[in-house]
DNA sequence: AACGACGGCAACCGCATGGGA
DNA sequence: ATCCCATGCGGTTGCCGTCGT
């Protein structure tokens, strides 16, 4: 017993519109609107296609305040930003940015933008960064979950780096908590290469209580930042202030602590294998020396993208919520 | 010229969510 | 309080054009 399909599958057309379909679709909303249903939307029409192809079509392709293609740096800055401190959330991204749509940040991320940050560091560091994104296959089984942290991480940082390759002491500012301690551990690491100190660190950081301290619903400050970032278009995003925002939160920190948890099962396994293995002979584990370096760093990015970041901070992935840094005490 | 590989993008799918009955 | 259903969302798929061999 599965869930009841949403339309009759054997009579809907599949595939590309047809611009006769379009012009039948766009008349019809544009005369009388969706009537707030669209299941029923492609009867009344007289299309044969499902309520939601429908739907999708109109917001992704119909819709007249529609842009296509063409993204500008500032448009690149704010998906990278918002990537870096949201995720994959593209409905939220695409609140930010007029006249896009989700479909079509995610589609240029995936294709284009991930590619123009990470793809330089890909060819650099192939083989050698294992259990990371790079390298999907390695064994351990967490990787596909880990994707999206990870990365965003690994973004961050970058970010961080080219601001200030030379000071990484000031990571703690900026990161989130998460962030902070995987830092902060790689930051004992190389004050004293001991993979049981940086157990220790790892196994007793910040604890969950804390970070919950800081990013629960009670907590005004966090629900005031998610209060300021979902409503920076001025309301015409889908989230809203209130007691809704408050739902908002609590399933940001849910995802939080979600990330957390791989992060800390990523560390957790590469610590298994930094004493087991690399201890015996002598090397740092390669997850914590790709990451030990604002030099090493530099090359992931392209030579277009480094050029841009060096000439200006609109790469800063804090500049979007500059006013609304996280204030994290440990 | 033919073929395969690759990239970009539109569209689909299935699950989560929220509101109304 | 519970169920049902429409909608929203993110991940994935598949088509099509381009490029390289």
């Amino acid at each position: 017993m599965g869930r009841a399909p949403c339309c009759d599958k054997e009579n809907v057309k599949k595939g590309p519109w047809s611009p006769e379909e379009d012009a039948k679709l766009k008349d019809y909303i544009e005369k009388y609107g969706t009537g707030g249903n669209w299941i029923t939307l492609p009867q009344k029409i007289g299309i044969k296609r499902c309520g939601k192809s429908c739907r999708l079509r109109w917001l992704n392709y119909l819709r007249p305040d529609i842009k296509h293609g063409g993204f500008s740096e500032e448009e690149d800055n704010i998906i990278c930003s918002l990537y870096i401190s949201i995720g994959s959330r593209w409905s939220i991204i695409a609140a930010q940015l007029p006249g896009r749509t989700d479909n079509d940040i995610k589609n240029y991320w995936n294709t284009r933008l991930k590619k123009k940050l990470l793809g330089r560091r890909k060819e650099s560091q192939s083989g050698r960064l294992t259990g990371s994104i790079e390298d999907p296959k390695d064994g351990n089984g967490i990787e596909t979950l880990s994707n999206s942290a990870i990365e965003r991480l690994q973004l961050h940082m970058q970010l961080q780096s080219l601001q200030n390759p030379n000071n990484m002491s000031m990571w703690p500012c900026k990161l989130n908590p998460v962030q902070e301690r995987i830092m902060h551990s790689i930051q004992l690491f190389n004050e004293s290469p001991n993979p049981l100190l940086m157990q220790h660190v790892l196994t007793n950081g910040p604890s969950n209580n804390h970070i919950q301290q800081v990013y629960s619903p009670p907590s005004n400050m966090f629900v005031n930042q998610m209060d300021n970032f979902i409503n920076v278009d001025g309301g015409s995003s889908s989230y809203v202030t209130g007691p809704d925002c408050v739902k908002q939160t609590s399933m940001e920190f849910q995802q939080y602590l979600a990330i957390q948890a791989e992060i800390d099962q990523i560390l957790s396994n590469k610590r298994a294998n930094s004493i087991s293995v690399d201890q015996a002979q002598g090397n740092e584990v390669d997850f914590f020396k790709d990451m030990d370096s604002g030099k090493d760093m530099m090359t992931w990015w392209s030579n277009e993208f480094e050029a841009n970041s060096a000439s200006s901070n609109s790469w800063d992935s804090s500049s979007v919520f500059d006013h609304q840094q996280l204030d994290i005490k440990y």
